[in-house]
DNA sequence: GTCTATATCGGGATAGAC
DNA sequence: GTCTATCCCGATATAGAC
């Protein structure tokens, strides 16, 4: 999907924009070099000569992936806003940056899950820091009595993230479940972004 | 982890738990029938012997994998209980049987989303029709107003999975962001069996 | 920069001796 | 049933002409 778009576009991006599409939904173990050249309509060769190898390749497709799905919403995350104002919006940003590019969390778990170490160092070097600030503000509270059931932060953060990213990640059980095509799941996924930010909220906090 | 069993095992059971473990971690595309060889202790040709192929050893495997995850919680949801009691064990047991087996979510969401038609027919012909009369249920209570936000049943049911699948899929960005070891992600999950039953059931009911 | 041809290798699968 | 040797294909990668 995306092109059909016939104005000028080097090979170098042509390559790339292929080679992302393939990577997010085979893995790397799954891609084919081939494959990629077919989709970018370029001979085989060139994805080497552009890239040297598929893993160097790869490596390219998911920093940039990463960089897509992270830092907006760290930034967010470093804001000096009330805990259930930063809630909101951490649930709407997020889902709505995951629903322009629907197919990056089940990427990221994918490698994750698979290779790990090709992987975490850059969510140790750039992620963690970062999200710091958000679980202390989150500790803090639950410290204060204001978080329901007294949890602490690893429970409350994974149960936001559960929320957001597994619908993506799950798209095909949901397709299955309940018979919904590609619109149906859009909209399923709008219905999440009107009301789950108040509801996270409310679930969270006392 | 589960051997080191030195009593007789039959070289085809030996041959079926190190492909279960290898399949699990590195998925189709990235397993290896030397690597199983390997981690069975025998000669790779006894797997084309005992299993003719690595597709119906896969086959075998996935199989396999679904029974356990799935057919002890659908007969749940078949009982005849009030949603409440309902939601609260659905939450329990599902927790408790990944525990168990917490390498399957991750496995069966991988090849979902990789290769989803090999494994999309089991879903629809085994687990689909059993988790309909839970949806139903579910629809009911929203319809006499008895779900938190009227929400409809699929996204109750989305945010229900989520809670619940999600944290085993995400481990590994899990132990990243709080420096957790597998006790430490044992101890998180023990705790999650304690509250989310009860959490699940406030935050959805009325 | 782009193509064709080819080298090289890894991995699934089979043959056949024991 | 288990082993060794080998086949064969597919996939990454490179050489070299244009």
């Amino acid at each position: 999907m995306a092109d059909d778009k016939l104005e000028k576009e080097s090979t170098e991006e042509k390559i790339f924009e292929a080679a992302r599409d393939v990577f997010h939904q085979k893995g790397f173990d799954g891609a084919r070099m081939q494959e990629i050249a077919d989709r970018a309509n370029i001979n085989k060769s060139m994805l080497h000569y552009y890239y040297r190898s598929k893993d160097k390749l790869f490596e390219k497709v998911y920093q940039l992936s990463l960089m897509r799905a992270i830092p907006k919403i760290v930034i967010l995350l470093n804001k000096d806003l009330p805990l259930e104002e930063k809630l909101r919006s951490f649930v709407r940003e997020y889902l709505t940056i995951i629903k322009k590019n629907p197919d990056i969390p089940s990427f990221i778990i994918r490698e994750l899950n698979t290779n790990p170490s090709r992987i975490q160092e850059f969510f140790r070097s750039q992620v963690v820091k970062n999200v710091q600030p958000f679980i202390d503000q989150i500790s803090e509270a639950s410290r204060e009595g204001k978080i329901v059931d007294n949890l602490p932060a690893e429970q409350v953060v994974i149960n936001l993230i559960s929320m957001i990213i597994f619908p993506f990640i799950g798209k095909p059980i949901l397709q299955i479940l309940f018979e919904m095509d590609d619109a149906g799941f859009e909209a399923f996924i709008d219905q999440r972004i009107d009301y789950l930010p108040d509801y996270v909220v409310k679930m969270t906090l006392k």
